[in-house]
Order: C-alpha cells, then sequence, then structure tokens
DNA sequence: TAGTGATTTCAGAAATTTCTGAAATCACAG
DNA sequence: CTGTGATTTCAGAAATTTCTGAAATCACTA
C-alpha cells in the first residue's frame, strides 16, 4: 500500500471497521480510498494504491455497487471505468440506511409476520409469539419513522437533528394548547 | 436441533442474520433462544436445544455479556447460571443502539479526530482532510442527536417516534409563531 | 482436604470467507 | 473478422473465523 499517510489511516481504519459490520476489509478500504479522493479513480490504480489483486477489486467494486455505494464516471476517449463516491455525505447516509434497512430490517419483518401467522401448538410457542409480536410491533413503529423522515429535505432533516430531543419540548407546548382549548385551562398532567 | 417449529424458525432467521450483523451465528441463535424462552435457561440446555458444544455456548453467551444483551439468574438450590433477555423490547433496543454506537461509531470519531489534527502535506492530503472533516460534522451531529434523544423516557420517544415527519408541522407552526411576534406578520418563506 | 459438578480455557480441527492468477468474456477499432 | 486492452469469472489457495473436546479452573460441600 503506497498512499499519503494520512490517506492510509483513514483506509486502513475502514478496513478494520469494515468487518465490524457486514462488509469486509477489502470493501471498507476501496470505499475508503474512493471517499476522499480528488477525482474519479480507476480499478487499476485502485489495486496498485491497496496492494491488492485486479480481481479482488472488481468482486469489490460489484459490491460497492450493490450498495448503491459508488458512482461510475468515463473520460472521454479511455475505455476504462473511474468511480467515486457521491459528494453530498448526506446522500450517502441516506443510501447507508436504505440498504442496511433493506437487508437487515425487511427479511427479519417478513419472517416475523409469517411466525405470527402461524398457529401455535403449545404454551412454549404461543410464548414464543407473543415476544416476538412484542419485537414485530417495535420494529415496525421504528421503520414507519424512518420511512417518514426519509422523505425530507435535507435541510429540515439537519435541523431536526440538531433540535434533538428539544422537540418533546415543542410537544409540551402543543399539549398545553390543545388542553387550554379543551378545558379553557393549561393540564400540565397530559402527556398523550 | 430440537426446538417448537415456530421457535426454531425465528433461531434459525437470527442465526444467519448474526452473520450480516458484526455478531456470528451461534450468538444470534443463543440471543433469539433466550428471547423466546418462557423463563430463564441454562447452559446446558441451549447447547442441547441448538446442537451445539457446551464450550460454543459459554464462549458465545460471554459474547453476549460484553453486549450486555443477557441477564444472569440463580435458582435457589442450584448452582448453575440461567440467562434471560430484558423484559422490554425498548430496553433492548437502547442497550443494542449503545453498544453498536460504542463499537462501531466511536472508533471512526476518534480517527477522524485524530488525523484531523494532522498538517496536510499536499494537495491531495488537503482534500482528503477535507471530505474526512465532512464525514466528521455530520457522524456529531448524528451522535449528538442520539445522545439527546437516549435520554428521554420511552413513552415520549414512542411519542416522538409516532408523530414521525409530523414534527416538522409544528416547527412550522412554531415559526410562524415566531415571526408573528418579530414582524407582526407570519412569513411562509423562513425555513430555520 | 478431597470430591463433585458446573464452567471456562485453549489448541487444534472444521468451516467459512476472502483473495488470487489464469482463463474467459466483452467492447470496441482497424 | 481480428487484435487489443479492459473487465469479469471462477477454481482453488490462503487467511480468518468458528467450533469442539479435553484439560484446567472454580465454587462449593462433606
Amino acid at each position: 500500500m503506497n498512499l499519503p499517510p494520512l490517506v492510509q489511516s483513514f483506509v486502513l481504519h475502514f478496513g478494520e471497521m469494515g468487518s465490524r459490520w457486514g462488509i469486509n476489509r477489502t470493501v471498507g478500504q476501496i470505499y475508503a480510498l474512493l471517499f476522499v479522493s480528488p477525482a474519479p479513480v480507476c480499478a487499476e490504480e485502485i489495486a496498485e494504491s491497496l496492494g491488492i489483486s485486479r480481481s479482488n477489486v472488481s468482486m469489490s467494486l460489484r459490491e460497492l455497487q450493490a450498495w448503491n455505494l459508488v458512482i461510475l464516471k468515463h473520460k472521454p476517449d479511455d475505455r476504462r471505468d473511474f468511480f467515486t463516491t457521491p459528494d453530498d455525505v448526506w446522500q450517502i447516509l441516506r443510501t447507508l440506511a436504505e440498504e442496511r434497512k433493506k437487508r437487515e430490517v425487511d427479511p427479519t419483518l417478513s419472517v416475523l409476520r409469517e411466525i405470527l401467522m402461524q398457529r401455535p401448538a403449545s404454551d412454549a410457542e404461543r410464548h414464543a409469539q407473543q415476544r416476538m409480536s412484542e419485537m414485530h410491533t417495535l420494529i415496525e413503529q421504528l421503520t414507519h419513522w424512518y420511512e417518514d423522515v426519509k422523505q425530507l429535505e435535507t435541510e429540515r432533516l439537519a435541523t431536526l437533528l440538531s433540535l434533538g430531543a428539544k422537540v418533546t419540548k415543542l410537544l409540551e407546548a402543543k399539549d398545553r394548547v390543545v388542553s387550554l382549548g379543551r378545558s379553557r385551562r393549561p393540564n400540565p398532567a397530559n402527556k398523550s
């Protein structure tokens, strides 16, 4: 591997991190490299920079493409493919969230739904279904929220993010207004 | 493996899923088993139910304990350890979030910070730092938000969740009130 | 202190994943 | 069509991870 030291640290870290996610070392490293490169990079150069085989690069890029995490570019009069990542980090975040949901959450939801359709044949199964149903409900709540907020423009999303828990203050304010409208008096005990 | 069919599907699914996360098959299966079991289970029984070696169970339970995902119980006059998961799925979610942050996000943040401290020695490094700084900013925003909302009581969190993007409606309402206060007229273009 | 059963450790076996080089395929130019 | 270079495929090699059984440790009792 022959990279500026500062880039190398980043690339190596992403390699290690890669394995903590489902992704593997090489895929992580390639992604990191593309992310910090000032211009699109061709496969040959990736192989050289990271000191890995050309075929490994090919397969890893395929993986990254399956994740929608890289963009293909072309130069005039050059048949080779060049690769980059999207410029906008928010866009990257959205893609990542979407793909992880698709791979990690959706299959679980569908298994849960399927199991919950079945008739329990014993007390043990009845209890198991009860637990799975709790899990199912929670995951559904989370994905609904996600489907909802992912529609927001980035600017709005950022605002929401920076508010953090302070939005609950707004909710309390709203509650006061609402209960004021109903009872002509603020009711601080109202939490719904 | 000798389990009620409905439980078995669940356990097998979590096993497969486990590998898509950083966690391994056995760990996933054990967790699933504990999650749906009506009472705490001892190591021997886990090994038997899943058809794996006693020592594998021991190591996997250790892993789950490192994740704070299991609870140890004891029966009177029985030296064996029995294991369960917390009852409250929200609590499980919180633990999961916390542990994943600790393992996946925090190390990245600290690597980024470290690299950003260094002096770039070339244009390539300057550009790389610029990109890493974008990433760093985004991750910090996300973790601040997380640190903030994780403090909320579950009930409040659930409310927030079910509101989803509708909270932006509240923000707009607030904006109107605020700008009304300032200019004596609502200003619909105000987005901040 | 010796004995008993539960649990953990750990070296190596087994399984799985990742990576490579050689060959195949593909896309285009002449 | 033929040649050229880029890219992909894929069988097996290499590396890594997971799992096991045997031995060690531990906690407690008699």
